[in-house]
DNA sequence: GCTATAAATGAAAGCGCTTACATTTTAAAT
DNA sequence: ATTTAAAATGTAAGCGCTTTCATTTATAGC
């Protein structure tokens, strides 16, 4: 593989000009750019872009760290920022966290180790304070889908809470008095904050929450048909259940299905993400849409614009959910 | 950050030793180790990749070309890849090619400019010479999902050709005689192979393939929905409809639906790939089994074995396909 | 033509590591 | 204690670039 110094020694200039060319720096007369360039593609030259970060300490690519490397929520978030980025010519290094405290941290590690001009988290397990801190240390990072409040610039979101209020108001408006509610792992914001929307829902409609009428699934599919089978058993009698995303909606309502429950006619269903499939389940999924894509590449530009210092980018960093009604839901009768 | 050089100072030894220890190469003694592992833990030492590559020409990290970062399948094969090669402390870099070849080319010369130790290619639309010449180049790959005989030890693939052959068997052993076929883009190696499988075992069943009952889609769930539309319209009577895959599968059942036609009783429906909600529509799809999870770690045991010399590793290069029979599918009356 | 200034180019010092080779220390053998 | 080989450590030369600063060359003004 050709080095820069072949390509200098071809072209009969230094080393130091054909850096420049290649980073159309300073000024580099007409004539002697195009004895380089003809010089570089004669020999098929590639710069090495290890040593191009390690002199200028700058790596053009920007980490991601996602939860899970699978999964319609993520993949069209990883999607969007690669997209997003490659226009610009920058890179993208992906890595997951598993939702795990220490696997987070350590993909973070790696990241920075690996030099990424910037990070883009979505980080659910690893402490505000290791965030506080990595700010302190100077690392440029934005955060998808997790608010702290010292670090609210850098926050891109979702109104989960709202998410959740207009999930459970559209029931309520449908005529339901009895809903059941499927939450994400409570240790989680934004299954907190879709579960403080839920709440905040009932209250505005003067129905009490129950305490019995809510299970805590975890995001999978899995544990929706968890949580259906536990609340037929457990709980008070309801006429629709809420789940806080779409997968253990889908859970619920194949579970429902086996347990010859109809959807919508006898229990509706609501979810949250509206994941690309959901429009794909039968009964079509009523649910909040989660504009991810266009999270991920706000997220890209607000990384372009600190970091990279493209101007004319408008930054926007609370984002609106949006009832997404379809056929399982309908009204109670 | 600290340097290996402020180790050095820190532990009164040389920067050859602090080198040692990290890599835990030649012998260091005890003491000195020991030594070198304190002052590292007092600066809070992370050796700087970029460096280390550049010096080494080792970049621990294996370059990973899908075509979509998005999409069940690709989610799949990138968790077991990034599983596999985590544990033995080797980092993943994915890029996607959007099944472009001239994206797929850039894609791979970037993970080679990034001084990737391997790369672990699904590679759809850059040919087969570009591939030859990638090896004769000196680079580590392997293919998943492609088949090149010059290649073939490199070629990490599942049978297509009897996967849509089991598929086609199956229902013509149910006693379905008028098959419509939705077939993947034809220029793509697995879809012609799927194709090849289908033809042969009618053929084996003495029934004739119809050009008419085939239909050419995209492999995305709105060409399935297409694909029903137009075989509804120009295609002789058909009473099941095999799917390249599970994502047109899934847009054939939904428009079934939109259009009165029940599945199964009026219409059966097979998929391919077996992604991980097959089993959550409705009805649950009879689909073939496609181990990509089981593919991604065995491409990532590989890598492990050729280029970082893992020993005990068994490598199997050739996967069979399975028919996963659910309820989309029964018998012809 | 000669000086003043700007523009283009080159020389060389790193960036933070690895590693071949040289040197010193330690242990074993006599 | 002395010699010898082996083990441990140090020295220094890169890896392929970027970038500062010095130097050369072109441009302009008189």
């Amino acid at each position: 593989m050709a080095t820069i110094y072949q390509v200098s020694e071809l072209a009969g200039v230094s080393l130091a000009t054909v850096s420049r060319v290649m980073n159309n720096n300073t000024k580099v007369s007409d004539k002697t750019k195009q004895k380089v360039l003809k010089a570089m593609a004669e020999l098929g030259y590639q710069p090495n872009s290890i040593a191009q970060s390690l002199a200028s300490n700058r790596s053009n690519s920007v980490g991601v760290l996602v939860s899970e490397l699978h999964g319609p929520f993520f993949g069209d978030m990883m999607s969007a920022i690669e997209d997003t980025l490659r226009l610009e010519g920058k890179h993208t290094i992906i890595t997951s966290g598993h939702s795990d405290e220490e696997r987070e941290r350590a993909s973070i590690e790696f990241l920075i180790g690996r030099k990424c001009d910037a990070l883009i988290l979505h980080a659910e397990a690893v402490t505000d304070e290791y965030l506080l801190n990595l700010e302190s240390r100077g690392i440029e990072f934005v955060l998808i889908n997790r608010y702290i409040k010292q670090l609210e610039n850098r926050c891109i979101r979702l109104d989960n809470k709202q998410g959740g209020y207009l999930a459970t108001q559209h029931l309520i408006k449908l005529g339901h008095q009895k809903l059941a509610y499927i939450s994400g792992p409570k240790w989680k914001q934004d299954a907190q904050e879709r579960l403080q929307g839920h709440k905040q829902a009932l209250t505005d409609a003067g129905i009490d929450f129950d305490e019995a009428l809510c299970f805590e699934g975890d995001y999978q599919q899995s544990s929706g048909s968890k949580g259906l089978d536990w609340l037929c058993e457990h709980a008070p009698k309801f006429s629709c259940v809420v789940c806080a995303n779409d997968e253990m909606a889908s859970g619920v309502m194949t579970r429902a299905r086996q347990l010859g429950i109809n959807v919508p006619s006898e229990l509706s269903v609501v979810g949250f993400d509206n994941i690309i499939y959901a429009n794909y389940l039968y009964p079509t999924l009523t649910t909040i849409d989660y504009p991810i894509y266009e999270m991920g590449r706000m997220a890209a530009k607000y990384i372009l614009k600190q970091v990279y210092e493209k101007k004319n980018l408008d930054i926007e960093s609370v984002f609106v959910p949006k009832l997404e009604i379809r056929d399982s839901s309908i009204e109670y009768v």
